[in-house]
DNA sequence: AACCCAAAGTAGACGGTGACTACTTACTAG
DNA sequence: CTAGTAAGTAGTCACCGTCTACTTTGGGTT
C-alpha cells in the first residue's frame, strides 16, 4: 500500500463502503460523490469512472444490499434437524423472517434504497438481484414438508403473502411507526398465521 | 386576484400543491424549493418564510398524504348494509386494504415519504399524522361483528397485522416489485386470511 | 390619524454538489 | 517497443439549500 499515485483498482468496492457507512449513519441523502471520493484520498471527478450518476451509485448499493439479504436469508433458512431451536420447516421460516426484519432494522436506508419508489424506468441490474431474493424466498417454500405436497398456486400465494408480511413489518419498523420489538412481535405472529393457514396439520 | 405585489395568504398551500404534482411526475428528489418559488411566482427565499427546511416541507407532505388517505379509507370502510358489493365487516375491510393499495400505486413517492426511514428523530407533526392513520384502522376494527367479540389484545394484533399487510403489499407494488393487478390480489388474499383467522364462524 | 410592529416577500451572497469536458497517467496486449 | 484503453485529475458550469439584511404590507394600538 505504497504511495499509489493513481488509485490502483479497487476504488469502486472502497467508494461502496464509505458509501454503505454513511448511509448507515446520515441516510441516502448524505451520500454525496465528492465526499466519497474525499473520503477515498481521490480527486472529485474519480468515481465517474465507475458510476455514471449518483444514482447508479445508489443503484449498486441496493444490488448489494440484495446480495447480502439473501445470503444472510440462506444462511439462516435452511431446515436442519440438528439445529437448535427447532428444525421444523416453521422453525426455520420464522428465522428467515425474524432476519429479515433484523436487516431492516439495521439497514433501514439501505432498505428504502432497495425498495425505492422508482419514478422512471429501473435500474436493470436492480431489478435483477431483487428477483434473486425472491427466488430465495422460493427455494426456502421447496423446504416444505413433503408429506403436505403444495400445489405451484399456493406456493406462489405463500411466497408473496410472506415477502408482504416482512416488506410491511420492515417499513412499519424502518420508519419508527412501531418498535423493533413489536416488529419481531409481529412478523412471527403473521408467520405463524401463514404457516397455519397453509399447513393446517402442525 | 389582481397584480398582487406582494403575495397574499395562500403561498404555502400553493407551494404544497406544486410539490405534490412534482412528486407524482419526478420522486421526491425532484421537489426543490427554488423550483417550487419559481412555480409559484415568487422570489427564491420566499418559501422560508413557510418551511424553514426543504425537509419540513417534504414532512408537510407527508401529514397531508396520511391525512388524505385517512379520509379516503374512511369514506370506504364503514359498514353500510345499504352498500352494493356487500355490508358485512370482510368486505369492508377488503375496500379498505384495496383503497390502501391504490393509493400507493398511484402516489407511490408519496407513499415514499410518509414511510422514509428516519435517520434523525421524526418530525412530530408528521408522527401525529401517523398515529391518526393507525387509529383510523381502530375505528374500522370497532366495526366488528358484536356476536364475535374481540378481545383489546386480539383487536391489537389484528390491527397490526393488517397494516403491515396492506404497507408491505403498498411497498411491493410501489417499488415495481410487483404490478398493480398482483398487488391487487395479494392484499385481497392476504385481508381474506387474516379475517378467517380471526372469525372463523364467518 | 399617526404610529408601530410582526408577518411575508425580496435580493444578494456563500459553499456544496452533480455533471460535463479536456487532459494526463498507468497498465497491458500485441 | 508501442499503441490503445481504463482510470484518475483538474477545471468549469448551473443549480440548489441556506443565511442574512432589507423592504413591503396590513392590522392594531393609542
Amino acid at each position: 500500500m505504497v504511495e499509489r499515485p493513481f488509485h490502483h483498482g479497487n476504488l469502486r468496492a472502497e467508494l461502496l463502503d464509505h458509501a454503505e457507512a454513511v448511509l448507515r449513519e446520515d441516510g441516502a441523502d448524505g451520500v454525496s460523490l465528492r465526499d466519497l471520493a474525499r473520503r477515498a484520498g481521490v480527486s472529485h471527478g474519480a468515481p465517474r469512472s465507475h458510476f455514471v450518476d449518483r444514482q447508479s451509485l445508489l443503484d449498486a448499493l441496493a444490488v448489494r444490499g440484495f446480495e447480502r439479504l439473501g445470503v444472510r436469508l440462506r444462511e439462516v433458512g435452511a431446515v436442519d434437524p440438528d439445529r437448535a431451536g427447532g428444525g421444523t420447516f416453521e422453525a426455520a421460516v420464522q428465522r428467515v423472517a425474524r432476519a429479515y426484519v433484523d436487516f431492516a432494522v439495521r439497514d433501514a436506508a439501505l432498505m428504502e434504497l432497495m425498495f425505492a419508489a422508482k419514478t422512471d424506468h429501473a435500474d436493470e441490474a436492480v431489478e435483477r438481484a431483487a428477483e434473486g431474493l425472491f427466488a430465495t424466498f422460493d427455494e426456502l417454500l421447496d423446504q416444505h414438508r413433503p408429506d403436505q405436497p403444495m400445489s405451484a398456486h399456493d406456493r406462489r400465494r405463500f411466497g408473496l403473502l410472506f415477502a408482504a408480511a416482512v416488506q410491511g413489518t420492515a417499513s412499519l419498523v424502518g420508519s419508527r411507526r412501531i418498535s423493533a420489538d413489536q416488529g419481531a412481535a409481529l412478523v412471527e405472529d403473521a408467520t405463524g398465521i401463514l404457516v397455519r393457514t397453509f399447513f393446517p396439520g402442525s
